[in-house]
Formats: C-alpha cells, structure tokens, sequence
DNA sequence: CATGTTTCGTAGAGCGTTCTCCATTGTTGT
DNA sequence: ACAACAATGGAGAACGCTCTACGAAACATG
C-alpha cells in the first residue's frame, strides 16, 4: 500500500547501537543477557530493538557463538508416533531461546548420515535423533563433534544421551494380557532389519526379545513363534499370510508395531476371518490408527511427548555443560486394550 | 580408537587452500563454480577438499551469499498428506546444492508466523509455506523479504507463487460418483475456521463450492446439506450424529478431509448402522489411512508427491530469479473408489 | 589520599564465507 | 613492436554477530 518504502532492510545490532547510543558489544551484552550491563542500558537498549523491530540473526550468532537452533533428524513422517515425540520436543523449547528444525532423514543409513551432515553443516547446537539406523560408531564420531540425544536405541554410550521406551516390559504386557485372556498359541511379528549390524540396540530386536522372555514366564515357550517380516503395513500382510497358513493356525497374533497391525487386519479380512472372534491382534506404539473406531486395535502406548520433552531436555544440559555423564531415559508403556483382542473361542 | 586425533576441527575454506596453494578465494569459486578458474587450479583444489573432507560451512556461506537451505513449514505432522509432498519437495532438491529443512509450524496463525521468522532469521534461501492459515497480508510481506511458494491456497498473488490442487473439480468427483450410484440426499461435512478471514482461498471452502455447483450442477439443488465442523476426527463424528439425527437422513455424507471421514465412520459404526449398506462415506486426500483395508474409504487423490515437486522446482526458479511473473499451479485429482461407497438401498 | 576492587562500557579482533576490484599474465590485432 | 584485450589468480573488505581484553569510572579500604 504505502508508496515509497525505501529500504525495508532487516534492522542489525549496528543499527539498535546507534539508535540507544551504545556500543554493538552492549547491545550483544543485553541479548545475551550477560554480565556487566546497567538496568538504565538495558532498558535504552531494549526499547531500542523494540522499535526496530530488531530480530537477531541466528545464523551470524553461530559463527562465533550458538545459534539456538536443534536439529531434530526424523526417519520417516509418516510414522504416526513421530510426530508425538517432535511435538514433546517443541514444546520443551518454547519456554527457551532454542527452536527445533527438523531434518527429513529417511530410513536408509546413508541418508540420514547426509541429513545429519547437512544439519551439522548450518550449525546446529545440538542433535535429536529419532530412531537412527545408523552403525554405532558413526553416532558415537558425531555425539563427539556436536551434543546429540538418540531416542529409541537401547545400549548405553558414554558419548551421547539416550532415551527410550521400556521394549522388553511392553512386548511382557502384550503377552501377559493375551495369555491372562486364555490364549496360548501367541504369535510374534518381528521387524528384521535386512541392513548388516546394530543388532540388539534396536526397538525390534529388543520386542521380540520381551515376548519370547514373557512366553516362557508363562510357560508358553513350546509355542513361541516368531516371523520375520518388517514393520510395515505389505510386511504384516505377508507375515498374516504365512501364520494363517499354518496346519495350526495361531490363536493371536503380536504385530511389533501398529502398522504391521494394519497389515494383518487387512490379510485376515481377506480371509474371510473375523475379529477378535477368529483370532487377536494386538501391534505396538498405540497410533491416532489404532484408536480409530472400525480399527479400535490393542495397542501398547509409549507416552511420546513426554519422551521428546526429556530428549529436549536432556540436549539442552549437555548444551549448557550441566551434567558431564551420560544418561539413559527408560519409560515404562502401558497396555491399551481395545476390541481387536478377545478370549480365544473354546 | 586412535589415541591422539589431536585435533578434530572441521576443515575450513583456508586449510583447503593452504593445502593446494592457493588463495581462499580461488577455494571459493571452486565451491560455487564461478568464472574465472583453470581446470587445472579446479583439480588442485579438489584434490585438497577431498584428502581434507571438507565441507563448506553453510552459516557462514548465508552471511555473504546464500545458505542453500529451504525452509519447509509444515502446520500438522500428523496429517498424513503432507509427508507426501515434503517427499516431493525433498526428491527434488536432492538433485541440487539445496537441501530442505522442515519448520513445525503448529496451526495457529501466531505459532506459524513465529517459526516463518525463525526461519528467516536462519536465513533460509526461499521459504514454501504448506496450507498457511496466515492473513493473506502477512503472506505477501514475507514473500517480498524471501521467495515464497505457497501450496494449498488457492487466490494468487503477485508476490508468491501457489501450488494447488483443484478442490472444485475434486468435490465435482465425488458428488458426481456418489449421484452416478443413485444416491440423492448427498451431505457435506465443512471445515469452518473460527479464526478471522481468508476466506475463499482455503481449501475447505473451495470444496465446499465444488459440492454445491457439482449438487446444481446434477439437479440436486434441494438436497444441498452442509454442516459446518472441523477437518479433525473428533469434527467429523459431531457432524455425522448431527447427520444422523435428521428426520430424514441422508444416504451418502461426503466428509471435506478423510480424517473427518474417519469420525463419521466411528459415529456411524456406534449407530448400528452399517457402511455402505446403510450409508455411503467419502473422505477426501486419500491418505494412507483409507487405504486400509477395514477402512476401505473411497477418496480423492491428489499427487503430492508431484505437488511438492513442483513447489521445489518453482522456488528455485525464483531464488535464481530465472522467472519474473508469478504462477500458479492447479492440479487436478482423481477419484478412488472404495468399499466406502455404493448404491443406496431402494 | 594512595590503593585495591567492583561495576559498567567500549575497542577490536575474530568466525568462514563471498565478492568486488586489481594485478599479472598470455594472446591477438595492427 | 605496441596497444588492447581476455583469462586467470589474489587482496582484502564486507556480512552480523560474540567475546576477550582493557579502560574508566565508582566505591570501599587502610
């Protein structure tokens, strides 16, 4: 509208130092909030960027100092449980100066690796990695260049936080609640990683590894039964293929996760069986899919933002140098059980 | 392992150019390809850049020329649209310098705004906003600070340029397979902003003026039934059990978004009412979500993955000022019939 | 009143790039 | 032979901020 704006150039710390008559290292003094500034000159100095509408600019912060950004590395969006964690994490630093940017990593270790390069290359002060496949040592040559919290890997490193959801308790409470239904022929979905290494770190392996514990605690260990497949909805169609196949078929079935679910439900449907009178199924991570209503799927639920929240702040004390020893964050999930889990039919 | 890395700096544009002997600048029009290098001063520095696994400093990079950074700001992970064209975007700047970085948005107007500056005090090389819900006046001042495209809104603008898809014709196919199948009292479940303005170039409204010409259009003027809710699954159950409370019920409900249709699926499943014996569902978006089979939910498709191509492809465009007018993009959807819809019972 | 001790403020050198000149060549035209 | 010009490489000033010194007060101490 207005005719001649001449020069709606951003507004820098030179032209807040001139407008409060003060020195630029000041006015970086007052945005910093550091020590050796009046309340006289921090108000001039405020009032100042006030009326300039003055924003720094992170990217010139970070050539000598920080430049309050965390790169969040995500795998895959359309994992419905991600966005739980990002938002845990958001939300962390909104009551602080950082802002989390997310990079699309994608599932393969080398795109994650450019994504984390990429992230590291515009200065991030510190990383969250979600779900990384990446080989250990990798991680562990990054945790050492830049603070970086890893949610949803198991082993412990001396290099990097962690923080996790209790996998071996989960796959117990999917087990104990199908036997305490009186199932016994309990069948498991594993997500087999086809990709050379990082073996009994990941969530899958550590799955499969709590249900075939919990069915020997109920005594079930004859009828463990556990198919390779991959946590996605055309790999628990296949694996449901494979069990209902079977001479004896399984009585429930344990998919590692809720899109896997999805593909059981569809093959079982195919197959003209019904649900949960013909056979249980139960997936993990509890989903917005798993609650919708022609699904209404049991679920194991982790509590998702509360684990980003922790990520967050976990990353932001090993920014700040509060804390000097790793940690790692286990949380216990909880059972949800909906309609698509029953009493075996007699 | 190694006892004494002893110290695991990054390699800068100066150690490359020690390295092959030559200035810092000639280092720097290597990088960016520019005039002025012999093809054997090109090999030298190479050389270096390789045996010092250099990678340019991308901060730094931004304070003089660009950052090769896009900033993606995306309102709602969990919609499971949006992935799609994120991929979109992200497939095509893999084959440039550029490399996407994804905002979390949240889907207020203050939350959206709040990270389009953050962006920008990254400073991103060109910003794509997927389906703002800023005032129209905002948009186009940030587009004339930083190259904008804007994707899901639908009036064009001198100052941005717009992918979209064709919302009109998308609600013209729905209405236009459910009267084909016979049915007549058609109704439609509206995305209404509480929020203030920007009201015909969101989408939602669009879809809402495709249902009613497509009504006109097939004769069905007097059946025209919209009811105003929210594009959410929660919104969608409400405006089915308002539906389902009429006197006389319509026999098909065409929900603006599928996640709506997924709460109309809910409410009608607690009715007692069978889907599409009883009733026929459409949803719209065609997410993964309808896809599976015990949703089965006839939708409309749009390219998103072509979408967010596109977006990418117009930014560069206009980043490197190789176009002067602005565009906008329409594309068209197509129909994917599920076991959602059918004919109505005579 | 000389001497410490704080407290407040500024100068100015970086940070890792880009980019505008400018200097030095070698080549061509006359 | 000499100007004119293209091609190549380098010097050095930005860019917007941080941060280490250091100076100048102001105050306390003996």
């Amino acid at each position: 509208m207005a005719a001649a704006e001449p020069l709606p150039r951003r507004a820098t710390i030179t032209d807040v130092a001139k407008r409060a008559n003060v020195s630029t290292a000041a006015v970086s003094k007052v945005l910093r909030n550091a020590y050796g500034v009046s309340p006289a000159m921090q108000e001039r100095v405020r009032a100042a960027m006030a009326e300039l509408d003055y924003r720094p600019h992170a990217a010139a912060r970070g050539m000598r100092g920080q430049t309050y950004t965390i790169g969040v590395v995500i795998p895959d969006l359309r994992n419905p449980f991600f966005p739980e964690l990002v938002e845990g994490v958001a939300d962390h630093l909104d009551s602080t100066d950082y802002q989390a940017v997310l990079g699309p990593g994608g599932s393969t270790a080398e795109s994650q690796s450019r994504i984390i390069d990429a992230l590291i290359d515009r200065r991030v002060d510190g990383l969250i990695m979600i779900a990384p496949v990446l080989p250990r040592g990798r991680l562990e040559q990054t945790a050492r260049t830049v603070p970086v919290v890893v949610i949803g890997r198991h082993g412990k490193s001396a290099d990097y936080d962690g923080v996790v959801d209790d996998d071996l308790v989960g796959a117990g409470l999917v087990v104990d609640h199908l036997a305490d239904l009186g199932h016994r022929r309990i069948a498991h979905i594993e997500h087999r990683d086809t990709a050379r290494g990082i073996p009994t770190t990941m969530p899958q392996t550590v799955r499969a590894e709590g249900y075939r514990q919990a069915m020997q605690r109920r005594g079930l260990e004859a009828e463990i039964d556990i198919v390779a497949s991959t946590y996605s909805e055309a790999g628990g169609y296949t694996a449901a293929v494979e069990l209902l196949a079977r001479p004896v078929r399984p009585t429930a079935i344990f998919a590692g996760a809720d899109v896997a679910a999805i593909g059981v439900l569809n093959a079982v449907h195919e197959a003209g069986l019904r649900i949960p009178e013909d056979l249980s199924v139960a997936g993990y991570d509890n989903t917005t899919v798993a609650a919708m209503g022609p699904i209404s799927l049991t679920s194991i639920d982790q509590d998702g933002h509360l684990m980003g929240d922790n990520a967050a702040r976990l990353l932001l004390e090993r920014i700040e140098r509060k804390r000097d020893r790793a940690v790692l964050l286990s949380f216990s999930p909880t059972l949800v059980a909906r309609r698509s889990t029953a009493a075996p039919r007699t």
